[in-house]
DNA sequence: ATCAGTCAAGAACGATCGTTCCTCAATCGT
DNA sequence: ACGATTGAGGAACGATCGTTCTTGACTGAT
């Protein structure tokens, strides 16, 4: 019953993902997502509750629409290099965003944050069968790596390095 | 001539640093500068032009403050696990936090960011003898393990894969 | 056909943002 | 001692923030 809704909810959280993924938390205002959804502010507001609320739910889709791929593939990944390449192309902006600038204000960020990231280091951990501090050194390079913005030669040039060692 | 500042113009933008490397460009209003810095709003308007002003002249003081002295350091470094606990142990939170939520938005934060950590490659190249896509790599390693919050182990685990290469 | 229920559309809310203005106090050179 | 100049203090500005309210259009079930 009732009047259909003229947006698709899973487009709207994509393009949220989008929106959250290139600037800090602050800098996307309810106008910029109101007019990048596709969804007006009252359903905005009736469909996710509130900017938070849809940040959250944002940060979880991206966990599984980016971050979970990432953990299967990282399972086949047999050297660091290979493990360095696919966290390094993977498209983690929005989870880099988080860890960075809103997980320290906001605990329940920092609990999706500190899980993905434990499980990236889980995944390469298994695959590679280093410790996990290496392997949380592993993560946290690549996303020094994508937070540079030069995937190709620096992630190379470290894996050259580490290849002969896994 | 006139009256003489009560605050040291000096001490106010170490604490603008320390407000700006704690919370996101948004996050800080002139508010919180004015209430942190011991300085009114209006001798912070007067001194500092702006809050994007006074922004820019925190991160060039973290830059001279923090920076430069992580250089002078660096050169004086013989392999990489010395290189990535001197990176990993220096006070970055500034320049990550420029880095990755001003930098895309401010053209000219974006140019002191990458000189920042351009300089910072081109001392690892010049201390190690490495080539500049490794040092570029482990400059981000380091951004990456500060990032994450655990410099201690995850920096060793690495320097260990890393130490007998160089 | 009618009523209940949902959504679109946009005006409007109070709060807070960065910034400016105005007034007074304090110190200088003369 | 006195006018000039500068900073302190705080009110106030317009703009924008996230959020809510009001109104009307549309659809499904009775």
């Amino acid at each position: 019953m009732g009047r259909p809704r003229a947006f698709d909810e899973d487009e709207a959280v994509r393009a949220a993902v989008a929106l959250f993924g290139g600037r800090a938390y602050d800098g996307v205002s309810v106008d910029d997502l109101v007019s990048h959804l596709g969804v007006h502010r009252n359903s905005l507001y009736k469909t996710f509750g509130s900017k938070r609320g849809l940040y959250l739910i944002a940060l979880r889709r991206h966990l599984a629409d980016d971050v979970r791929p990432l953990l299967d593939a990282l399972a086949g990944a047999s050297d660091a290099a290979a493990a360095l390449r696919l966290v390094t192309s993977a498209d983690l902006d929005l989870l880099l965003l988080a860890a960075i600038e809103r997980a320290p204000v906001d605990e329940e960020v920092a609990a999706e944050v500190t899980a993905a990231l434990a499980a990236v280091d889980q995944a390469i951990a298994d695959a590679l069968g280093v410790s996990a501090d290496l392997a949380a050194a592993l993560t946290a390079a690549a996303l020094g790596i994508i937070l540079r913005g030069n995937p190709d030669n620096a992630a190379t040039a470290l894996a050259q390095c580490l290849d002969p060692l896994t």
